[in-house]
DNA sequence: TTGCGTTATGTACATTCGCATATATTGATT
DNA sequence: AATCAATATATGCGAATGTACATAACGCAA
């Protein structure tokens, strides 16, 4: 299913998006590099704007879903805990489920759109 | 269901969001109110961009989904059209078919979010 | 002890977004 | 003919957003 068709699910806060797709991929990277800087650079944005979307993260959910460590071999890192690791398969599985149900019906939609010319 | 559980589906067409929520319910304002500015009014936007939103939508889609006239009996006025009509009824349908397949898991998060202090 | 890479945080600047405002156009009504 | 309300469109301004840059703290390794 391509990306364009795939439904939007966000997770609020009081005024605070505690979990969206760009948090998810980022928590994704983070998970996967072990380093906010890592993950920023892969996901090609600013390292600052990638420590505000962890922070975020961090203060809207029960506990932190990422502990980081300055100093030491490597300079540091992150590493993603066991909440944020459960809060991403949860979900990475209601966006599957969400896509399934609206797949077919997005799919016809796409006839009704205009002709492309790119 | 809160608005904040309520999953975000947006119509890509290439670079230009075809349709989404925000335009789903102009879309929704001007067949209630027969004017792009009426509906304007009642979603608290300005006129610009209640007609930029509208313009897009009609260059989005095979055809436009509100037409307007201009001058007359009340200055003018705008109407959805039956391809518009289509485009709104199953963007809807298709909401709430996110939502009710993700409407459980959805509350289950609500539990690992922080105690919200407002 | 010096160097290094990362976390953490502040500040300044560019870009984007939306609003306010202004103006022209239109066509039925008065 | 004059009026009126809405469409259609341009322009400038302020707010919000994100990047770039700067700086400090940190702790292991060379």
């Amino acid at each position: 299913m391509p990306e364009a068709l795939k439904p939007r699910l966000r997770i609020l806060f009081g005024t605070d998006i505690a979990l969206g797709p760009g948090k998810a991929d980022l928590l994704d990277s983070v998970a996967r590099t072990g380093s906010i800087s890592a993950a920023a650079r892969e996901m090609g944005m600013s390292y600052r704007r990638a420590w505000l979307l962890v922070d975020t993260m961090n203060r809207c959910f029960r506990a932190p879903l990422v502990e980081a460590s300055k100093g030491g071999a490597g300079g540091g890192g992150a590493r993603v805990t066991e909440l944020g690791l459960e809060v991403l398969a949860r979900y990475r599985a209601m966006e599957l489920k969400a896509a399934v149900s609206v797949a077919t019906e997005m799919r016809e939609f796409t006839r009704l759109l205009a002709a492309k010319q790119e």
